[in-house]
DNA sequence: ATCTATTGATAACT
DNA sequence: TAGTTATCAATAGAT
């Protein structure tokens, strides 16, 4: 885009190469910034001049925060390389780690709520955002461990009802009994001697108070729709 | 470059977002490239596209050369504060710098919702107390319910649990009954005259099958142990 | 720095 | 996702 064709080597012509780069320099930074805006992506551009000036451009989450970014996606595969130690120089270990806990420590200072001061709005939503993700992960980590209770507390309940059903039939068989009994005895009194008929008749005695408690201190048991669980119970709870 | 003029703002149809985002992106790092190559300027580029992905560009001094460069650039730049380098010993605030670089970065990944498989119930909860506070949220709906639904299973345990003693009482009761009508049938058998002895008896006949069925049908119901609620399931469950 | 002739990049469309 | 084309944008070289 000039006038003539460009070969991708280095400009010989000190004076062009110079000029070049200032030009091309601002186009590139210029495009970043606008991809950036148009693509909402978060771009962070670093230039050293053969002189060793320092040109950049970052998104506005500011440089150190998409370091940051960049280094924790490398994390993944990256390991304990180069050691310092073996290395020997100091200065400049020393002058990284420094650089990077610095801007841990503001970063990290903001996701605690303190320091939002510089912050501006667009950063306050992107810390939002990071902060709504991690809590949503640590909050579904907690509901496994409840979860966990929810279903030992299914089966606690599944089981008591399981026992009642069987002691609720046990009963039916008992009150089985005591009719037939009933029934012996007004046979014996019927084909036995009158005597019978003037002693009190404690089998009728002892029934109906048994009814009448039965139906005062047992008053839903039966009804299906009290001992079935709810149906939110059963659904399996998502989070 | 294109048809018609670009607006300087973020590309509202998400397709020709996407679209401009792939092709400005390529058309970033060859110019970025090309800057490198043609003035010898050392070039990082980092983008993350919205959906999270990550792009580079590194002039061949590879990404993480420059980087440490870009760092060094700011220390230098940045006051020289409380120097190390005046006390000389750089074995020791390397390793004092680095030891809280690593506890903060670890802490840090905590807060971003990463790593949390070492992390206890404690811990998760200080954690989540302190991003609850950070960031004030609404607590969710989910949340609630489940924490409803173990309170509801507390109580539905607890109300089988006393049904059951009920139930357990009234079959003793019932067992009563029919020990004394027995009782009933042999005193009107010893006193009646002698034809009831002659006829089967019913109630014997009856009353030993039924016990043994209880023994089989009932092997644990009237052990404390099983019916009472896990120590975990009575304390309160808070979030 | 400013000016243009040119090439390069790319938005809309296929 | 990958080509095509009409246009706009960037910039090489000159001033």
């Amino acid at each position: 885009m000039g006038r003539g064709r460009v070969q991708m080597k280095r400009i010989e012509n000190k004076i062009n190469r110079q000029v070049t780069f200032s030009k091309r320099r601002s186009g590139l930074l210029k495009k970043a910034h606008e991809i950036s805006v148009l693509c909402e992506a978060e771009v962070a551009l670093i230039v050293f001049s053969t002189r060793g000036k320092l040109f950049e451009y970052s998104t506005e989450d500011s440089m150190e925060r998409i370091l940051e970014r960049y280094e924790r996606h490398l994390y993944v595969s990256r390991e304990i390389e180069s050691d310092p130690e073996l290395q020997g120089n100091w200065p400049l270990e020393y002058s990284k780690t420094k650089s990077r806990l610095d801007a841990l420590q503001r970063n990290h200072r903001h996701c605690l709520g303190e320091d939002l001061e510089s912050l501006s709005l667009k950063e306050l939503q992107h810390l939002e955002h990071q902060l709504d993700t991690a809590l949503t992960q640590i909050r579904s980590k907690k509901n496994k461990l409840m979860l966990g209770s929810i279903s030992e507390l299914q089966k606690k309940a599944k089981a008591l009802q399981d026992q009642n059903h069987i002691l609720e039939k046990k009963i039916k068989e008992k009150e089985k009994v005591i009719v037939r009994s009933e029934q012996e005895n007004q046979i014996q009194n019927s084909t036995s001697i009158p005597l019978a008929q003037t002693l009190p008749s404690p089998n009728n005695g002892i029934a109906c108070p048994l009814q009448g408690i039965e139906s005062e201190r047992d008053p839903v048991p039966h009804k299906k729709s009290s001992t079935r669980l709810p149906a939110w119970m059963l659904g399996h709870v998502n989070d």
